[in-house]
DNA sequence: ACCCAGGCATTGG
DNA sequence: CCAATGCATGGG
């Protein structure tokens, strides 16, 4: 982390708050304040967003305004690996997190590699050799199994996904099985930075909006007017519910 | 014993 | 096109 650029404005707490919020995580594993991780950390400390442009725009806005200044600082950590956010994702589909990172984790300690005190996530080739009932011994739902184990034979190549603008993306995303639209927004916001991802029919997001809009009623509709700064609107008001509430 | 939680595919109208 | 249903875990 010492060697890490980071570009200011930057609080290591509030970027990590996600980490601590729902359990342990394995893959991001956060100990007496260090963040312990195997790859990756420019994108774990989302180095990549404008928080000055969100910062500036958001002053017409009163509820970001407020919440740009409580979060001083936050940036949305991002997922390293394509395989990694997708699998992550399909543990999350429905579930609540604290079941989600149990399940994960449980994932992680059966079919990653431990590298000190922190593991590196499955990767695509290992999970090839996995079956069925060991995902599911791990806590997966028969069918949530089959997605990973399709996932693993589907031949796309996830890293060329970064060179495509957004609709392709999803488009692609949502042909593969078990990828469905919250997947697919939660890819181009988590792993590719894409400014203007919303994750539409996110239960937590659909709760801290209305919490913080009140007037909201269609989410996808409300969204347009955090053009362009979707992602990052969205990640102000998870964390913000979560730790600044209205 | 419920109910909800950062969905999705499948089935049936 | 939309409504109903099953899925499996963790916390309240």
């Amino acid at each position: 982390m010492a060697l890490l650029a980071v570009p200011q404005p930057f609080d290591f707490e509030l970027t990590t708050e996600r980490f601590r919020s729902f359990g342990r995580d394995l893959a991001n594993l956060s100990v007496d304040g260090a963040l312990h991780r195997v790859v990756g950390a420019r994108k774990l400390v989302g180095a990549e967003f404008d928080l000055d442009g969100f910062y500036r725009w958001s002053r017409g806005d009163p509820v970001l305004k407020r919440l740009t200044k409580t979060l001083a600082g936050f940036r949305p950590s991002l997922a390293p690996d394509p395989f990694e956010t997708l699998v992550t994702s399909i543990t999350a589909q429905q579930v609540s997190l604290f079941a989600a990172f149990a399940i994960r984790n449980r994932l992680i300690e059966r079919f990653g590699r431990r590298v000190g005190s922190a593991y590196s996530f499955p990767t695509r080739e290992r999970l090839a050799r996995a079956r069925e009932e060991e995902l599911v011994a791990v806590g997966f739902s028969r069918r949530k199994a089959e997605y990973v184990l399709g996932l693993v034979r589907e031949p796309v190549d996830l890293h060329e996904l970064a060179s495509l603008p957004d609709e392709e993306v999803k488009r692609r995303l949502v042909s593969i099985r078990g990828i469905g639209e919250w997947t697919a927004e939660w890819f181009l916001a988590r792993h590719l930075a894409r400014p203007r991802a919303w994750p539409v029919g996110d239960v937590a997001l659909d709760k801290a909006v209305r919490a913080f809009y009140p007037e909201a009623e269609d989410i996808r509709a409300f969204g347009r007017r955090f053009d362009p700064f979707q992602n990052l609107t969205a990640h102000y008001l998870l964390t913000g519910a979560r730790v600044a509430p209205p």
